[in-house]
DNA sequence: TCTGGGGTCCTAGGACCC
DNA sequence: TCTGGGGTCCTAGGACCC
């Protein structure tokens, strides 16, 4: 292994709290939370209670009396986000965004103009403080995984380079949850075989790994514990689906309830698509009912779809299937929609649906053709005038629950 | 008054094709 | 007169990431 640590990892601290505390002095210091229902990020005074992500807030304040809740500057985010990714790519266009506060970056080539890349590291850590007034955690490695646990390693607001000789002791001295692609439930299983920290789960034999975990996982976990992680940086990520849902409470499960959520869901997805001009041929449904168990339905259909309409068609046929096969169930907590299997379509083929002969082989592209036609009008007059200027209606959400659509924009992924 | 919302990837069984 | 083997696609569920 004759490469140099190139691989930059940086991931803002406590983001949403930390800019909620930059924005609001009187904040800082103090055990703040963003949200109310639920807790979207605590800060480092509320996670030393205990204080976590995604956890309701009467719990949140069970725990810590202190708490202030805070409702969020979702806008301010993104604009924080990107200011400080924006300076990761001051140092090289090597740059991959993995969510709103974090990314990695490939320096290797721009040390004669910029210095070694802990050198870099520091310079990026202390420009993020300086011009945004944010803490920036960076991990330096020869590889995506090293780096990412180094910056895991740095918080709060640490550099951390790993050497490139000492790698193995390094890494496996640690806890096998700083992983990636290992959660609670991993942790759980091979915390039942006695294995904690990346050495043991290394030492382990390849045919354990692989009763516990399965071929895939089994093999990945070995190959990143010892410290074989091809993956490089991959600059234009898009997302290959796209979703939406939405918490209901506690909601009986009739058509009453679920088809205004899912024509609103449909709605929300719809537009994003044809924004892009994609459409998807697999559509989700997915329902929780009030104990938390959740289901799935999909239907993969011959051709992509994207209007509004017909998603939420598809989409209630699938949730009327769902619940027929669970009539024990009386209530739902949760409604989502999937799209799937995306299609870049061709502005010719939407726009000049009727002739050719094209319903014949294709069932229903003409009307799904006029539908698409007709949001797509309606998208324009939103573009002008607002999501709320038209559309379906309103959509009786639980707001207690439900999250402000700023803040779902936020975890959207480019498509 | 147990838990948001956006995603990715893997598994396993069955259908279907050659 | 009874059945191989490989590949692909679809569906449902689950773990994980931020």
């Amino acid at each position: 292994m004759a490469d140099a640590a190139t691989i930059l990892h940086a991931d803002l601290d406590a983001f949403y709290a930390s800019v909620e505390q930059l924005l609001d002095p009187s904040l800082r210091g103090k055990p703040i939370a963003v949200g109310g229902g639920i807790v979207l990020a605590a800060s480092y005074e509320a996670k030393a209670f205990g204080v976590r992500s995604p956890m309701p807030g009467w719990k949140a304040k069970e725990l810590c009396p202190e708490l202030i809740f805070v409702g969020g500057h979702f806008d301010q985010y993104s604009h924080y986000g990107d200011a400080a990714i924006k300076i990761l790519g001051d140092f090289t266009p090597r740059v991959e965004r993995i969510s709103i506060d974090e990314a990695f970056a490939d320096v290797a080539g721009t040390e004669h103009l910029f210095g070694p890349p802990a050198t870099i590291a520091a310079t990026i850590r202390q420009r993020v403080r300086e011009e945004l007034g944010l803490a920036i955690s960076v991990g330096v490695a020869r590889t995506k995984h090293l780096a990412k646990i180094g910056s895991q390693v740095a918080k709060p607001d640490g550099l951390v380079v790993v050497d490139p000789a000492h790698e193995i002791e390094f890494l496996h001295a640690l806890p096998v949850e700083l992983m990636w692609g290992v959660g609670p439930v991993t942790r759980e299983k091979l915390a039942g075989e006695g294995i904690s920290t990346i050495g043991q789960l290394a030492q382990t034999s390849s045919g354990l790994l692989t009763r516990l975990l399965g071929p895939a996982a089994g093999d990945k976990l070995a190959a990143l514990a010892w410290n074989r992680d091809a993956r490089h940086i991959v600059t234009d990520r898009r997302a290959h689906s796209a979703g939406a849902q939405s918490a209901l409470g506690r909601k009986p499960a009739v058509e009453a309830v679920f088809r205004p959520a899912l024509l609103h869901l449909a709605d929300r997805i719809g537009s994003r698509l044809r924004a892009k001009l994609l459409s998807g041929r697999t559509i989700t449904a997915r329902v929780r009912f009030a104990d938390l168990r959740a289901v799935t339905r999909s239907l993969t259909l011959p051709a992509p779809i994207s209007a509004t309409s017909t998603l939420a068609e598809v989409a209630e046929e699938l949730v009327r299937g769902a619940l027929a096969d669970h009539r024990d169930e009386r209530f739902i907590s949760l409604l989502a929609i999937s799209v799937g299997h995306l299609e870049r379509q061709p502005m010719l083929q939407l726009e000049l649906p009727l002739g050719l002969g094209d319903e014949k082989h294709r069932p229903g592209t003409r009307r799904g053709a006029a539908r698409w036609m007709a949001d797509k009008a309606v998208d324009k007059v939103r573009d002008r005038f607002g999501w709320d200027a038209i559309g379906y209606g309103p959509v009786a959400l639980d707001k207690a629950r439900s999250v402000p659509d700023a803040f779902r924009e936020l975890a959207e992924k480019e498509l």
